[in-house]
RNA sequence: CGGGGUUUAGCGCAGUUUGGUAGCGCACAUGGUUUGGGACCAUGGGGCCGGGGGUUCAAGUCCCUCAACCCCGACCA
């Protein structure tokens, strides 16, 4: 198309409200533009490239035997209800009433929706298995969305359901579908990661992330590059590292620690390592109070915490509950004399002699010593994983790294099918939960990360694949005949070979449309300059920094083959 | 939801301390000169200074209030 007929709004200046790349690129290119906080308009080049990797998941999700489908966003509430997630879901799901005050969302997710909709017309064995897809908008009321399109309240998805008649049919489904992201996230050019994550609120018996590893993910990944084990932190078991000490019980001691209560005062305090501490916390978990211990230098992985207490709402106690429960003020909690569960990290069990919180304030014991001076309701890994602990796998340390979740892969089990009583007739004539898993890929999120790991300081740098145009065409002058003349026969040459292509034709002066062609990130460039006369013009890649000479012809036969090898 | 910040032309910002009727750069329009990395000259258009209320002869500026947006945190398939 020819520039000047386009749409496309570049921006100068940086936009103060973006503050990652992607999201400065995505505006400064004239990709989108913000309605409203997390949600977003998207501009014919913007479109343009969100279709292209929506497609590229389309054709590897039909390649797996997945189909598509597509329902509403808008949702009565009822099939929410029955799961039990119109309550899970509490603030984060648009709401909304009908003129007869029926209650309806905006969908955050549809597995109840695909599961009710197979319930109603699949009956037999003989229809499975199913992987049904739908690409499509998704609502959620995020507390704080940020970072532009990486975590917005209006956001597309693809998202597919599988349903099977047993668990190794669900095994099968779930490869099909694992290797359908990796091809399509091959295609979109991500350098990605897979690993280990936590079903959560979702339940089920397996699930992994596939992460883009990016300073500004917002998810933690725990890697080992010795043995290969990769997982979120969330999920990452952690191994107790030090063997017991070797040492005697010493006696139980009571010392008075005026205002000595964070373990860093504690520290000092002693004048130990915080590794001889072990800190009692408090949560409130829906409306159960319990202990949580980990080593005073250690984070309860709160993640570990809820799956192993089964509860909805997780939270530490307030102040006042802190007291009521401790008899002391904050700081001082510890084990000895607590009449509530007391959930012991693997770590702290192996420890001897240390000191914890009294139940009084300005108090602490040394030498504690689990089972003699306090029993532990369960002892279980609770805390979360940090760089240089051993791997869980083989022991060698491991390395965490920040990573964009862009696809998520669960097992799903019979959760909802269950709720929903989505059943089918086996051989026998006798009725059987079907087993389901699903699979998420965030569309706008993918598009994010790929400018993340493809831009440079000029702009973004997509690969041909994704890339709204592939070739744009710049005469330098487009006063000058021979130029212009030039610039249409390529134009049209390389429309007649199917490439997309764009023929600046704006009289500008040629360092605004240079800066305009960088900054958009179009993967070919053929300049067509002062050499036009002698047929010679310039043929450029934007990850490339030099450009080439070559006659008209090579510039053509060079972007076609270029556009068809990296497609 | 807690803490911090911002809101003045399409974008980026100054002006608020000390109240006196709104400005700069870019962008836009017209004419001209230019044409290899965001040109130059001239002319011009565009703002209920986030909303509401108050103080005052007078409010972008002071007071009260509401809101939107951004950042950090908490939270999150």
């Amino acid at each position: 198309m020819r520039v000047s007929q386009m749409f496309i709004p570049t921006l100068r200046e940086v936009p103060a409200e973006a503050e990652i790349a992607s999201h400065q690129l995505m505006l400064r290119a004239g990709l989108m533009r913000k309605l409203a906080a997390g949600i977003y308009s998207y501009l014919p080049l913007g479109y343009r490239t969100l279709r292209k990797i929506e497609q590229i998941i389309r054709e590897e999700m039909d390649r797996e035997g997945a189909q598509e489908l597509l329902m509403s966003a808008l949702l009565p509430a009822e099939y929410y209800q029955q799961s039990g997630r119109w309550e899970v879901f509490g603030p984060e799901m648009f709401r909304l009433k009908d003129r007869h005050e029926r209650n309806f969302c905006l969908g955050p997710t549809h597995e109840e929706i695909f599961t009710e909709t197979v319930k109603n017309e699949v009956k037999s064995y003989r229809q499975l298995p199913l992987i049904l897809y739908q690409i499509q908008t998704k609502y959620r009321d995020e507390r704080r969305p940020r970072f532009g399109v990486m975590r917005s309240r209006e956001f597309i998805m693809k998202d597919a359901y599988s349903f099977d008649r047993d668990e190794k049919g669900l095994d099968e489904s779930y490869q099909k579908m694992y290797r359908a992201y990796c091809k399509a996230f091959d295609r979109m050019g991500l350098d990605y990661i897979v690993v280990d994550a936590d079903t959560g609120a979702m339940g089920g018996s397996g699930s992994q992330e596939f992460m883009v590893k990016s300073d500004v993910g917002e998810g933690v990944i725990a890697f080992c590059d010795a043995c290969g084990y990769a997982a979120n932190d969330e999920k990452a078991r952690c191994v107790p590292q030090e063997a017991l000490r070797d040492e005697e019980n010493k006696p139980l001691e009571k010392v008075r620690t005026p205002d000595v209560k964070t373990i860093e005062e504690l520290t000092d305090f002693f004048g130990c390592s915080p590794k001889l501490f072990a800190k009692t916390l408090i949560y409130k978990a829906d409306d159960k109070v319990v202990a949580v211990m980990v080593r005073g230098d250690r984070d309860v992985n709160e993640t570990k915490l809820q799956n192993l207490l089964g509860c909805i709402e997780l939270e530490m106690a307030d102040a006042h509950t802190v007291r009521e429960i401790t008899k002391a003020e904050v700081g001082f909690a510890g084990p000895i004399g607590l009449d509530i569960d007391i959930l012991v990290d693997l770590e702290v069990a192996n420890m001897k002699n240390f000191i914890i919180g009294a139940n009084e304030t300005g108090f602490h014991y040394k030498n504690a010593n689990i089972g003699r001076d306090f029993k532990a309701t369960m002892v279980e890994d609770l805390r979360k994983i940090v760089e240089g602990d051993a791997c869980p796998q083989c022991g060698h340390p491991i390395k965490t790294a920040q990573g964009i979740e862009v696809g998520h892969i669960f097992k799903l089990g019979t959760k909802y099918s269950k709720a929903l009583q989505c059943t089918y007739l086996d051989e026998n004539g006798k009725e059987q939960v079907m087993v389901m898993g699903c699979y998420g890929i965030g569309v706008n999120r993918c598009m994010a990360a790929v400018i993340e790991q493809n831009h440079d300081e000029n702009g973004i740098i997509w690969p041909v694949s994704v890339a709204p145009y592939h070739v744009i065409i710049v005469p330098v002058n487009t006063n000058d005949e021979v130029q212009m003349g030039i610039a249409e026969e390529i134009y049209k040459k390389l429309q007649d070979a199917g490439i997309e292509v764009m023929l600046d034709d704006r009289n500008e002066r040629p360092g605004v449309k240079f800066k305009d062609a960088d900054l958009i990130g179009i993967p070919v460039r053929i300049t067509i300059g002062k050499k036009a006369k002698d047929g010679i013009v310039e043929y450029k890649l934007r990850k490339e920094k030099e450009a080439e000479e070559k006659t008209v012809q090579e510039s053509i036969d060079s972007a076609v083959q270029y556009i068809r090898d990296n497609l």
